[in-house]
DNA sequence: TAAATAGTGTCTTTAAGACATTATCGA
DNA sequence: TCGATAATGTCTTAAAGACACTATTTA
């Protein structure tokens, strides 16, 4: 809010706009990142997919608003709710972005182990998870927000322990690195990511006990946990693209 | 806007919010880090300090609200407000932020070179420049952005070319140095920073011509303008804390 | 046994940190 | 001359890249 407000206004003499929460939820599905899409029951875009989201509450903060959402949409717990990773994006105000009336969205990013298909009740019964990057055109500017969040995950994940959001309470080395491997869309090579993250302080911790399988071949891997460390310092750069053809948009947001 | 929308609603019976955009507008000057501040004319908070900002107008994006405000509050010219750097920061939606009524507010942060005062037409009679990190509490929850603002461009100075939005368009590396040590807070081996800049490609670009004295004393430095490129890799990484008093707040934002 | 995955060790290369040193100005 | 600031050069250290090699499981 702000200064100059002017003298004596009337609320009402300002222009109301709607507000909303929209959501971009990830998890890593079979080596691939996948976005959670409800499919619209009406007008406008009706039959499109778009993100899940809602109508902010009159006494509600966004980001309330967003776990209310989000809980509706996946039938998840309370519990996981309130753990799981969830961060503003930023704010989409273009007057023309819904048809109906002038909405302005604060965009959110979660972030999810691999779970089972969303259980809808009510509003969720058409909610489903698809490739990240096999989006047909979603409703209102959503394949925008999309795409900015997924510039700001990968983004993240150089500077933050931010990768365990993606993994189980209990996860191997390997699974930690499939993380980084499907948002940045490179190959990393394993004995040297194995020891960034060992080396950095807080990421992981050991879980005492017996080591678990993978998928039935090979050698069975220890099992670790999230540490305390948010951050992470010194950064765990993306592979620099030293080919003529850049591939991804330029400048990242973060 | 978003996809579950309730069935035949109608706008009005959505909670009406106002949205505002609120400016962190920051200059280097002196070595110091200094905002640009209004001193509020009316209650709430009469008299205090508080960042410049306003209401968005009925069809306008809440970016060219900003670029309007600032124009409103600086007296700069068009051309300096279209080019300068406005970055969006993140959007504030706690229910009781405002006394009156329900606002959300969508933050930006500003950078400018340094300027002389603000000249101010019609709002920005009060406005004047401040100290960053010695400004009273602020109107509103404008301390707390204020805060959020000032560690959002201290990260991005790490992996972005964005200190040159400080400077004037043609500066020496001793001033692009003054701002990394200003928004930090810290010293920087003068050798070193200038091996980093001149190896980064894109960041800075030499003048032609015949160099520039500083303050009168030494040896004048050469000049540069800013370069294409807009991200900075690797990255120049503020000096790590390695005492064991932090001094600032955990998980940087970014 | 072979295939698959986990984990270790080491050499090379890059980039940052920590300086010493030289250059060029004004007073 | 001296004090101040700019600019260059060099040695050391930290971290990342590349990759050979060993270990432990299932089929």
């Amino acid at each position: 809010m702000s200064a100059p407000a002017p003298e004596g206004y009337d609320p009402h003499a300002y222009a109301p706009f709607a507000v909303t929460v929209d959501l971009a939820v990830f998890t890593v599905r079979e080596a691939r990142l996948h976005v959670l899409l409800v499919e619209r029951g009406q007008e406008p875009h009706r039959g499109r997919w778009a993100l899940p989201g809602g109508f902010l509450l009159p006494r509600e903060a966004a980001e309330d608003a967003a776990r209310r959402e989000l809980a509706e949409e996946t039938g998840l717990g309370p519990g996981a709710i309130g753990a799981l990773h969830l961060e503003q994006l930023r704010t989409y105000t273009d007057p023309d972005r819904d048809p109906r009336m002038r909405v302005v969205s604060v965009a959110y990013a979660a972030l999810l182990p691999d779970l089972p298909e969303p259980r809808g009740g009510g509003d969720a019964a058409s909610a489903r998870w698809w490739d990240a990057g096999s989006t047909g055109p979603l409703a209102f500017d959503h394949d925008t927000i999309l795409a900015d969040a997924h510039d700001r995950i990968g983004a993240k994940l150089e500077y933050s322990c931010l990768a365990t959001a993606f993994c189980p309470a209990e996860f191997t080395l390997g699974e930690l690195q499939q993380v980084y491997e499907t948002v940045w869309g490179v190959e990393l090579d394993r004995p040297n990511f194995r020891r960034k993250v060992l080396s950095a302080p807080g990421f992981v911790q050991p879980v005492d006990g017996p080591p678990r399988r993978t998928g039935g071949r090979g050698k069975p891997a220890a099992l670790y946990r999230a540490g305390d460390a948010t951050a992470l310092h010194p950064p765990l750069l993306r592979p620099q693209r030293t080919d003529a053809s850049p591939s991804g948009p330029e400048g990242r947001d973060r």
